[in-house]
DNA sequence: CTGATGACGTGTG
DNA sequence: ACACACGCCATCA
């Protein structure tokens, strides 16, 4: 098949994920996995951090981590602390790269966009 | 067009 | 409980 892609056709699920990061509330967090899950792609959560990775400007990916609330692309920031850094500013606590918390602030779309 | 890579998750040993 | 391997889909070289 001829690779008919559109330079720069991201597929609607990044355009989802923008959506549903955006959508996160301050001072909450969830995981690739969580959004891979309400997207569909259960078992793709490494498309979700790739959809971090080439996060427009407007998306909060700093409230994206993974499973364990370990701060696994903060490498992607300017700095690696500026991740850290936002979440703490949003009374997130985060201590050793790794969220405090976690499982008490976490935001599952599935969950809160369905309610 | 093929191959390799990547902000992860889950299952098995 | 910890360590290793596989799956998944899109982008880059």
């Amino acid at each position: 098949m001829p690779q008919i892609k559109k330079k720069g056709a991201q597929s609607d699920f990044f355009g989802d994920v923008y959506e549903v990061v955006r959508l996160i509330p301050k001072g909450r967090v969830t995981s690739y996995g969580a959004i891979a899950h309400y997207l569909g792609l259960k078992s793709s959560a490494r498309m979700v951090g790739w959809a971090m990775h080439t996060c427009p400007k407007g998306v909060p990916a700093h409230r994206v981590v993974n499973s364990a609330g370990m701060l696994s692309g903060k490498h992607a920031f300017k700095t690696p602390t500026t991740m850290e850094l936002l979440l703490k500013k949003e009374g997130v606590k985060v201590q050793n790269d790794k969220i405090q918390r976690f499982k008490d602030i976490f935001w599952d779309p599935a969950k809160e966009l369905e309610l």
